[in-house]
RNA sequence: GGGCGCAUAGCUCAGCUGGUUCAGAGCAUCUGCCUUACAAGCAGAGGGUCCGCGGUUCGAAUCCGUGUGCGCCCA
């Protein structure tokens, strides 16, 4: 073995040695299932720091279930992710000199899949280097035939129901794209524009006007109104009067409503109910014509009457000269304001009536809210159901908007004759339908148009849970793995997934499974939701491609391993809270370098390991090897390690419960660096090279169960040390090892140990200021007491401290003894001797802090004991734990008062 | 404007049901060590008015109110 860990080779030979032996797959059998899906990422992604967190935590929950012997299953896949590919895809025919337009629907999505074969699976690659445990056999795509299937059963279901239905409604429209926004999918920011103050002329006057102010006076061209706050006195008198647009001369009416805010501008608002959410619902209550300005690419529609053709920006310049030509434009200022972008194209978001399919929110909202509150669908940590709530409750949600104006996806299911439409799976059905409703006989096929638009791709990935496990076509597996244990997912999708998802289950499991198993099992999609945080640099920014302040995911793993990016990435990451990553910045480059801290101590521990790996496999083994005192020691050290290790599995068993993974790693870091490596191999470290056989076998056995039991977060480290620790068998490999059951564990003897490591401590540090190499021998003595008496009666204990401490002479002693520095530690006393004289004045002073100190502490605890209402009020373990605090205190005060004294 | 969250060591953060084994970890800093596993290491050390103010309590980093600063979500 090299001195040195090296990550590369090793674990792409492990990662390949586990596919070889198919661990990952799982079909269903007797035995508990543990199931995750995973949030599918878009085939267009490559992996970043989101992904990295996301897909470590998922890796850690499904490895620790398959050492547990469950039937693990983590259900890898991908999702369509309509615009970003659609996006992608059209820049793709575009280097080839082909347009979109020209090549018609079914050969465009021939290079889509094209496309997707291509690159679709570029990221699936880059989490096995990151050493996910994937099902890789069940790899799923949102676009699958099988997969599809379900998203139009599902739409035919719901629109039977009544829950899916067409309307007009204020979208988010992407110009450039030509397609309905997500509000999901608009980014808000502020942004320097122009604040156009304008003067309509009120009806009938000679010379009266009234002033509005906007950022877009292209859309004067429809307004249909100007209003103005009800109890706004500057404006009472002109209840009843109307006022003429300018530029197309349209005579609108003054209205009154409280939305109008009287600090903004001039307190009077222009209202252009098609271009504006607010102005839209204003209009309605005011029953005011709407006018839609502007054509699906942004251009100004006939209706504008000003500007046909030209684009909304042009229209904004001439409108603006027009207006000042006209004598309307009163001043313009300078304004910071809000302005939504398409996610996708950065382009300007238009808010805009347009005829879409929604879905019904308020019964599933319902559902959902409620899954959430009775606790059937956990979430962790708690705190993020408030937010759920806020989104789900009857005042703010919305209905789902779930068509898009794009190829790519599932074409909505849905045929147009005239004004009618068919809803049906096929268009012979579709046929059918409009042959009964309209009693024509003769209509073909060709009489029948089908929708252009694709369903939003959340209405793919919401029927997630189910449709991987082909839940709505057959349930054998359904019935298996339903439903998963855990979602792994960032809070930011929330909405969009976690409670659609929560919807689904509940609308469909009872259908698909049947009572009895909804009953039993719980119609929910999932158990637990564990949210976890944003990955941010250290502006506190999001890390994204497009700010650049992300390193490279796969360059970290190249310069650290994947176990120590997993290491790094966890180690700083609690539950849901977001965390800073610490990559630092090259100033002159103004690139994020792929180095970090985190990272590096993740690949240090690696190393330590594999080092201590080194240590014990140097070893010869031989008979009686060190004689009965070395025996004792290494007892000693092997029950109180033993001890250790119950204790922390108790601890990681606790964590587990609730998610606290990062305590989790914490506690086995400490455990196998401090425990382990740094005092127990200490311990047993054989002077000449030979230990005996079960002290070995011992040590091998510990090792080898702490490489389990660490196993989930550093996947690779621990299973290369496996088997370096021990010749194994084909298929004995640790990622199906068996995590070691936990038990009770003797906390006293851990007490004691820990007093005597205190000592060893305090002797190191004595050593450390005083000058005293490590290795030169020193005489302690030990005074005579009950608890000094227990504490050395365990066996090997002294030989233990002699040899830590590298003592010469270890003994009990009655009295003072010339010319040593006394040490306490525990309630114990001892007294070292050391080879040079002793500075009594730092001595004293030292003394006199430590005993001020002390005097204060147990001033306060008898205080406290001295309260009759915390005598009777506090629980007895709490006031016992005071008692004995204060006696263990008056204790010490005397050892340090004798040791003042005797200076 | 409505809501959620955060503020603890120089930095990044733990601290779950209030009780000096609770003021902690890692990094950074300082001192001494190439001690036969590891310098990607070993042995030690220093460093904090737990954001301010008020309250509840026998007792507050922890609970409540309030102020300030920051982040986010929704409008």
């Amino acid at each position: 073995m090299t001195t040195r860990y090296s990550p590369q080779d090793i674990e792409q030979k492990w990662y390949r040695h586990w596919m070889e032996k198919n661990y990952f797959h799982s079909e269903p059998d007797e035995r508990e299932p543990y199931s995750i899906v995973i949030p599918p990422p878009n085939v267009t992604g490559v992996l970043h720091m989101g992904h990295m967190l996301n897909n470590t935590i998922q890796d850690i929950m499904i490895r620790k279930a398959r050492l547990e012997g469950k039937n693990a299953c983590w259900v890898p896949g991908t999702d369509h992710a309509s615009i970003a590919t659609e996006a992608k895809v059209v820049g793709m025919l575009r280097e080839r000199g082909i347009k979109k337009s020209e090549i018609g629907r079914e050969e465009f999505l021939k290079y889509a899949f094209e496309w997707k074969d291509l690159y679709g699976g570029i990221i699936l690659d880059q989490l096995k280097r990151l050493g996910a445990s994937c099902d890789w056999e069940r790899t799923r795509f949102t676009m699958e035939e099988s997969m599809s299937r379900a998203v139009i059963r599902v739409f035919i279901d719901l629109y039977k129901k009544g829950r899916i239905y067409r309307g007009k409604r204020m979208t988010n429209w992407d110009c450039d794209a030509q397609t309905v926004l997500s509000n999901e999918e608009v980014i808000y920011s502020e942004e320097n524009s122009k604040l156009y103050y304008v003067r309509y002329k009120v009806e009938g006057t000679a010379d009266e006007w009234l002033t509005i102010a906007t950022v877009r006076p292209e859309t004067i061209l429809g307004d249909t109104a100007i209003a103005v706050h009800p109890e706004d006195e500057r404006y009472a008198h002109l209840r009843g009067k109307k006022v003429i647009v300018p530029l197309v001369n349209r005579l609108v009416p003054v209205i009154f409503d409280e939305y109008v805010d009287r600090e903004f501008g001039t307190g009077a608002l222009k209202i252009t109910p098609a271009h504006d959410t607010n102005d839209y619902d204003i209009g309605i209550r005011h029953s005011l014509e709407v006018i839609d300005v502007l054509n699906d690419n942004g251009t100004m529609s006939e209706a504008a009457q000003l500007y046909i053709g030209e684009d909304r920006y042009g229209a904004r310049k001439k409108s603006v000269a027009d207006l000042e030509a006209g004598g309307s434009l009163v001043k313009i200022e300078d304004y910071r304001n809000k302005v939504g972008r398409s996610e996708r194209t950065n382009s300007i978001v238009e808010p805009r009536l347009t005829l879409q399919w929604f879905v019904d929110m308020k019964e599933f909202a319902k559902v959902a809210l409620h899954a959430v509150k009775s606790g059937e669908v956990r979430f962790f940590p708690e705190h993020f159901f408030n937010m759920f709530q806020s989104w789900l409750n009857e005042d703010n949600i919305r209905d789902w908007c779930i068509s898009r104006q794009l190829w790519w996806g599932q074409r909505i299911p849905a045929w147009y004759y005239g004004d009618d439409f068919f809803v049906a799976s096929t268009a012979e059905e579709a046929l059918q339908q409009a042959r009964e409703k309209t009693g024509k006989a003769e209509l073909t096929l060709k009489d029948l148009r089908q929708d252009e638009d694709v369903v939003d791709t959340w209405f793919s990935s919401w029927l997630w849970p189910i449709s991987v496990f082909d839940g709505f076509e057959r349930q054998d597996e359904l019935r298996y793995y339903y439903p998963t244990n855990v979602l792994v997912t960032g809070w930011d999708i929330m909405f969009f997934w976690v409670a659609r998802m929560i919807m689904v289950g509940y609308e469909w499991a009872p259908d698909l499974l049947g009572k009895d198993f909804v009953d039993q099992k719980g119609a929910k999609p999932f158990q637990d939701v564990y949210f976890t945080g944003m990955v941010r640099d250290n502006k506190r920014r999001k890390m994204s491609k497009s700010l650049g302040n992300s390193p490279d995911a796969l360059a970290l793993i190249d310069n650290y391993g994947a176990d120590g990016v997993r290491f790094g990435m966890l180690s700083s990451a609690s539950a849901g809270n977001d965390i800073v990553f610490d990559a630092p910045f090259d100033q002159e480059t103004k690139k994020v370098l792929n180095e970090s801290k985190l990272c590096e101590q993740g690949r240090n521990f690696c190393n330590k390991m594999w080092n201590a790996v080194r240590l014990v496999k140097g070893w010869q083994v031989g008979e009686g090897a060190g004689g009965a005192e070395n025996k004792a020691m290494h007892d000693l050290s092997i029950e109180w390690l033993e001890q250790k290790f119950q204790q922390l599995l108790a601890t990681l068993e606790g964590n587990f419960e609730s998610y606290r993974l990062s305590d989790s790693l914490i506690a086995l870091y400490t455990f196998i660096w401090d425990d382990f490596c740094s005092w127990y191999l200490e311990m047993i470290k054989p002077e000449e090279g030979m230990i005996d056989a079960e002290t070995m076998e011992e040590t091998l056995s510990l090792f080898e169960r702490m490489m389990t039991v660490l196993h989930p977060f550093m996947p690779f480290v621990t299973e290369e040390l496996w088997h370096q620790l021990r010749e194994r068998k084909d298929g004995d490999d640790c990622v199906v090892s068996a995590y070691p059951k936990s038990g009770a564990f003797d906390a006293d003897l851990i007490g004691q140990v820990e007093k005597a490591k205190d000592l060893i401590t305090r002797i190191r540090e004595i050593r450390s200021s005083n000058g005293i190499k490590a290795r030169d021998p020193l005489r302690l003595h030990v005074e005579d007491n009950p608890g000094a008496r227990k504490m050395f009666a365990i066996r090997g204990l002294k030989e233990m401290v002699v040899k830590m401490a590298y003592l010469e002479v270890l003994e009990f002693s009655t009295g003072e003894v010339e010319n040593t520095l006394s040490i306490l530690s525990g309630t114990e006393k001892y007294h070292l001797e050391i080879p040079m004289s002793i500075d009594k004045e730092s001595e004293r002073d030292k003394l006199q802090k430590e005993l001020e100190y002390l005097r204060g502490f147990v001033a306060s605890v008898e205080k406290k004991l001295a309260n009759e209402r915390f005598v009777s009020g506090a629980p007895a373990d709490v006031v016992e734990k005071e008692r004995q605090k204060m006696a263990d205190g008056q204790t010490k005060i005397k050892i340090l008062e004798e040791n003042l004294s005797n200076l």
